[in-house]
DNA sequence: TCCTGCCTTAACCTTCCATTAACCCCGACC
DNA sequence: GGTCGGGGTTAATGGAAGGTTAAGGCAGGA
């Protein structure tokens, strides 16, 4: 059986959500605002959360990247009034799997949720080291819910250091893996870790990519 | 955090595992087939991989005798349905660790995983002396929780040193492992153990690196 | 065609590390 | 007491590894 958490502070609509689940015979917690959901999410395990983005005390976004950081990837729905573009932009940015508009159908939500709680399975397609994720599928990073902006290569490193942290990669390794048979005959790497630190290392947080002199890089805090 | 692959062909039993393994917070890579399970062992680095014998394009006993074969030592978990002895010393003929026979409980699975990613088959990647550890996967060092600050060859000396523990090594052997057969033709070796010493017995804490004059050098309480 | 983004290259600078040789200490032995 | 050898300590050196910057080339889109 499913087990949700719904975190909305609207108290009628939620009611209305929690009653139509049990029909369906779907258990789901409330928490009418952030902290006392966020309480909840580290305290149990759900299959998805479904997240209001407008909420006291510590909004959606906020909720979704703090429960990321602390390496829980449970799927999570977001809710909003709103619709414009920015919004649903901020909320993959803060590591959410689905969106939806207000009002929406109940059946839809539902099948969202199942949807989400099942297809959990296949390759692991979202790393996360410390405060740092990658989503190898939609190829884009974000350190500190930031989006980073990184070529093509420099992703492709990033993602290799990513499958390896905490261990160091050897810079021989890292060529293969990157470039296979021919790589490049410079210093491309440097150049490409370089500009790689620039976005991942950038405003002054503490920096995640180390380089061990004679060993190899890693990707650790 | 634990980091698995799963290699299994029943795409249900799969998620079944794979969602388990997430409950517990566990990461789970996954191959459909022995080919792709193969690449992803290859390209990545598990703690441990739990491999089912009957698989399409390539079966599990002969995966697991390829990546030995490759030099890869992750230990291995086979999974199969027949619960046969002879399959049973198939499986740890072709270099498999532990043996699970289907159907199996979850709990079972993931204890002997975490078990086995522990105290790994090959190489041990983590010694501990006293109250010294040494992390030879990720590269680094600790005395008391401090971390150490060792060049790559005071690390490789110090390696050696623990892997010996609380046995002496002569230097003829110690110099034979760290330089193999073109060591350098001065006292590098004290300068080394120099070093080393000053970061793992520092701080007044008792020294571990003891000197047996005409014998070798041991490391130990 | 030009523009833009990206990769590669090369040059140059900085930091790190292994090696070396010199010197010191101390106990054994003559 | 002198000297010899094993071991410990120190600082200088050169070279390798890593970091930084700018410029050229190539491909795809406008």
């Amino acid at each position: 059986m499913l087990n949700l958490l719904l975190i909305e502070d609207d108290l009628d609509l939620a009611a209305t959500i929690v009653d139509y689940l049990e029909l369906e015979a779907i258990n789901c917690d409330h928490a009418a605002n952030g902290v006392a959901g966020l309480a909840l999410i580290q305290k149990h395990t759900y299959q998805a959360i479904i997240l209001d983005i407008n909420l006291p005390r510590l909004n959606g976004l906020d909720v979704c990247t703090a429960m990321r950081a602390a390496g829980i990837d449970t799927p999570v729905i977001m809710l909003t009034a709103r619709d414009s573009l920015a919004n649903k932009l901020e909320g993959f940015e803060s590591g959410a799997d689905d969106y939806l508009v207000k009002p929406f159908a109940m059946e839809e939500l539902i099948a969202r949720a199942q949807a989400l709680a099942k297809r959990r399975s296949g390759q692991v397609e979202r790393l996360q080291v410390a405060d740092l994720r990658v989503d190898v599928r939609e190829k884009k990073a974000f350190r500190q819910g930031r989006p980073l902006k990184l070529s093509p290569t420099a992703f492709r490193i990033l993602e290799v250091l990513a499958r390896h942290s905490p261990a160091p990669v050897s810079r021989e390794l890292l060529m293969q893996l990157v470039w296979g048979d021919d790589p490049p005959d410079s210093n491309s790497l440097k150049v490409h870790l370089f500009n790689l630190r620039k976005q991942v290392d950038a405003d002054g947080a503490p920096a995640l990519i180390h380089t061990l002199s004679g060993v190899g890089f890693a990707l650790r805090e």
